[in-house]
DNA sequence: GCAAGGTC
């Protein structure tokens, strides 16, 4: 028996010689370009070595992957083998391990290789190679040139590749990118309770989590301070246990060590791949995560008894006394081609490795320790307590036994004391506050994320996800920060945004999945590999025809006047972004009208106006407080219909920051931006510019300027918006900012009018409140609770600690209800403010019960 | 110059 290699794929798909410049063809016919399938250049000695044998031999078996990449190339295989010598016998060896018994057991139960397994992977490599030339080669030449990529690669071989797995990839840092960006932040409020005693703190925190409602939170935690003593519900002990993880597959190497080194997913494999041809470490590119029962795990543990560090741990988990051995858990993965990544070899450190091959041997070590040692055990104490109906709970736990913490440093558990309690037992809270707090956006996609988005949508293999990764980087559609985070620059942000705006998925995982759906079919032998193609191919030809339609509109050739909006008269101000040229007013195809940085495409910055602009006109008077001047005032007319009462048709308004009626039609009708109206942040380029959400890239850099997310504009951050400002003069929480006019109800807390106003946060859009007009007094009360009878209140902000015993911090501060009749530290006056006597609940109004026994609460 | 999948 003659035993020879090969080196993965053997053979390669490619268009046609006639097809192959970029210019030879529309791309459009690369849907149905003749391809052949041929031995590249690198690879034709090991064609030649193959072919000298062949005419050697009888039998000819296939020793390879048992998966359908695996089968493909044992057919490139037997292409190469038949032509030197037809009448070879062929088999296929199944195996997935170098395990003696494995490798005896697949000699002698040989089989017939599978052409359905091998049709699936010819129909994805065509597919792939199609649509991925086709739209690359497109978009390229459409668009190259519209961006400018802060790099010193020359912008002539700048690439805009598509790929069915490079896009959805990018798809889902875009897609967390939006999300962070039309993050509507709300405030929220909870009760936290502490206990002090002589054993330590428990700190207990509020079982329904938050309210987003403040004065229904108020209500509550007054119900609290009114009656503080606090009853031991219910004391929970019982036995935690913290398991190992499973064997290492491909991705959960790469996602550890991004978490814990933060190494990248390409250096990680790189360095893998390293270990792995040292003979340290099993092959690295694996999706399984069980062992086989017939791997020897003991003599792999072993081998490590010797070693410095871990040694000692080894020992302990061969000594069947010390009880800390436990067979590896099952991950439910098996690609019946390799087993879980694990040590191969024994070492203490080789002198020729760098740190990353120290850290990565020491990952892959110290897990497969932990999957084959006892979880964590720990004692957890749950108690629940109640103060005045409230529940509140907190946990403790004490270690118990580390186990496969002891060598998995990568993963802790900790320790939390808290007092002992009993059932029944009544104890005073230590503090009591009413604490707010505010809904913030997820985070950017780490790497790791990035990796289980893939992983769970099927996007790429093993082998190749930090390859689709990287390939963003490359492309500059995204960049990566110093904590593994990604972020999309201007070109991918605008590359998925130009096929979002089409209507086409194509930069969402649903593609891939169909077709990884159809080559299943075809590896099962439903559906035929020619079937699936003319499908496939039929219906992306149809979608490229109709996306390059689309693209030729939105990016129309003609850079020095691309822009699709026009300008109107003079200029309206400096430009305040790129302080270079001069922001002027346009108007777009569609209608909307924006002041823009004349210096498009470099500076982006643009100032969009109120949907509702019908008309709007330079004036000569310049506004006195905006800077950098001069501001000219435009003068305005709006559509009588589309905005609200009080507003005049004919306004003379500053686009410079200071004008609140602006800000408030802008707030309330929207501005005239494209994506604003689904709901994706807000676009502040023409329409037919290079589509981004941001009016990023000014000067030849990738720095970004976000708008902000309060009013949509850019020139200031967020956390600096005027509009924000001047809303929280009013009310103290965000949202809460739409003023409609003066009434005559007297602040029960001072006395001072109360402004009627509507709320616009998620949970109380659109219903009318009153605040006290005073800068000083916090004091709110929803309208309708005022028509229902119900409690309005003053609403100071409580904060406080140990007053859990002074429920009086409550009582009648302001003139207007120092008499009021009061109920549990309850005040209520009427529409009118006077005040009423007895008992009402709350939240529906029905004097027959207080809000704690309010049949409603349950939901 | 393009895809994704093998691999060194």
């Amino acid at each position: 028996m003659l035993v020879t290699s090969v080196t993965g794929h053997l053979m390669e798909v490619e268009f046609e010689d006639r097809f192959r410049k970029w210019h030879s063809c529309d791309p459009a016919d690369l849907y149905t370009a003749p391809i052949r399938k041929h031995v590249p250049e690198d690879k034709v000695d090991i064609k030649r070595t193959l072919e000298e044998e062949a005419r050697k031999c009888h039998w000819l078996v296939l020793w390879l992957d048992c998966d359908r990449e695996g089968e493909n190339i044992a057919f490139e295989v037997m292409e190469v083998c038949n032509g030197v010598n037809r009448n070879l016998t062929i088999r296929r060896a199944r195996f997935s391990a170098l395990i003696e018994r494995d490798i005896h057991e697949a000699a002698q139960n040989l089989i017939a290789p599978n052409q359905w397994f091998s049709d699936a992977v010819d129909a994805r490599q065509e597919i792939d190679l199609r649509i991925g030339a086709s739209f690359t080669r497109f978009q390229t030449m459409l668009l190259r040139d519209r961006f400018v990529i802060d790099s010193a690669q020359d912008d002539k071989n700048l690439v805009l590749s598509y790929g069915p797995c490079q896009f959805p990839t990018l798809g889902f840092v875009v897609e967390r990118y939006w999300e962070i960006q039309s993050h509507e932040p709300e405030e929220f409020w909870t009760i936290n309770c502490t206990h002090r005693s002589d054993e330590g703190l428990a700190s207990f925190s509020w079982m329904r989590g938050h309210l987003f409602d403040y004065t229904s939170s108020v209500i509550l935690y007054e119900m609290c301070v009114e009656e503080p003593t606090a009853t031991v519900m219910k004391v929970q002990q019982q036995e935690k246990l913290k398991y190992p993880p499973y064997p290492l597959s491909t991705i959960e190497l790469e996602k550890r060590a991004s978490r814990y080194f933060r190494m990248s997913s390409e250096q990680t494999m790189k360095v893998a791949e390293d270990l792995y041809q040292a003979g340290f470490i099993s092959y690295p590119r694996t999706e399984t995560d069980s062992f086989s029962s017939r791997t020897d795990l003991h003599t792999i543990v072993q081998e490590h008894q010797e070693h410095p560090v871990w040694g000692s741990y080894a020992q302990r988990l061969l000594d069947p006394g010390a009880g800390l051995w436990r067979n590896p858990g099952n991950g439910g993965h098996d690609d019946k081609a390799h087993p879980p990544i694990h040590p191969t070899k024994f070492s203490s450190g080789e002198s020729r490795w760098s740190q990353d091959h120290h850290r990565l041997y020491e990952l892959v070590v110290r897990h497969f320790l932990a999957c084959v040692s006892q979880p964590a055990v720990g004692a957890e104490t749950v108690v629940e307590i109640d103060i005045a109906g409230e529940r509140f709970s907190a946990s403790g736990r004490v270690i118990l036994a580390k186990n496969y913490l002891d060598v998995y440093r990568f993963e802790s558990w900790g320790d939390s004391m808290i007092p002992v309690y009993v059932q029944g037992q009544q104890l005073i809270p230590t503090t009591l506050t009413l604490d707010s707090g505010i809904t913030r956006p997820p985070p950017l996609l780490s790497e790791a994320d990035l990796l289980s988005c893939m992983d769970k949508a099927g996007i790429g293999t093993d082998a190749t996800m930090h390859d689709h990764i990287k390939k963003l980087l490359d492309r500059f559609y995204v960049t990566k920060d110093a904590n593994t985070r990604f972020s999309p620059t201007n070109l991918g942000e605008a590359l998925v945004m130009g096929y979002d705006d089409m209507g086409y998925e194509l930069w969402k995982p649903n593609l891939r999945s169909l077709m990884e759906y159809d080559m299943k079919e075809v590896s099962m032998g439903n559906k035929s590999k020619a079937e699936v193609l003319a499908t496939c191919l039929q219906q992306m030809k149809a979608c490229f025809l109709d996306a390059k339609r689309i693209f030729f509109l939105l990016f129309r050739s003609d850079r020095s006047n691309g822009d699709d909006s026009s300008a109107l008269g003079e200029n309206v101000r400096p430009c305040g972004l790129c302080q270079e040229a001069n922001m002027v007013l346009r108007k777009n195809r569609d209608g909307n009208f924006m002041v823009g940085c004349s210096g498009y495409p470099q500076c982006r910055n643009a100032v969009w106006l109120p949907g509702p602009v019908l008309e709007a006109t330079i004036t000569n008077n310049i506004c006195n407080s905006c800077t950098p001047g001069p501001v000219y005032l435009i003068q305005f007319k709006f559509r009588q219909l589309e905005i609200p009462p009080g507003f005049n048709v004919n306004y003379l308004g500053c686009i410079g920051g200071c004008d609140e009626t602006l800000r408030q039609l802008i707030e309330i009708c929207g501005t005239g931006s494209r994506a604003q109206a689904r709901g994706r942040p807000p676009t502040t380029t023409p329409s037919n510019g290079p589509p981004t959400t941001t009016p990023r890239n000014p000067q030849r850099s990738n720095s970004r300027q976000a708008p902000c997310i309060y009013c949509y504009q850019t020139g200031h951050a967020s956390t600096d918006c005027p509009s924000r400002i001047s809303a929280t003069r009013h009310v103290q929480s965000h949202g809460m900012n739409q003023q409609n006019g003066e009434s005559s109800i007297p602040c029960s807390t001072c006395g001072t009018p109360c402004v009627l106003r509507t709320a616009n946060t998620a949970n109380n859009r659109g219903r009318k409140f009153y605040s006290c007009s005073s800068q000083a007094c916090n004091f709110f009360v929803w309208e309708d609770n005022l028509n229902n009878g119900s409690a309005p209140r003053s609403a100071p902000r409580p904060n406080i600690s140990n007053s859990a015993s002074n429920p009086s911090r409550t009582g009648g501060r302001g003139r207007g209800v120092q008499n009021a009749g009061r109920a549990a530290g309850v005040t209520f006056v009427s529409a009118t403010g006077e005040p009423i006597s007895g008992r009402r609940c709350f939240v529906c109004g029905d004097p027959s019960h207080f809000a704690n026994a309010c049949p409603s609460r349950g939901s």
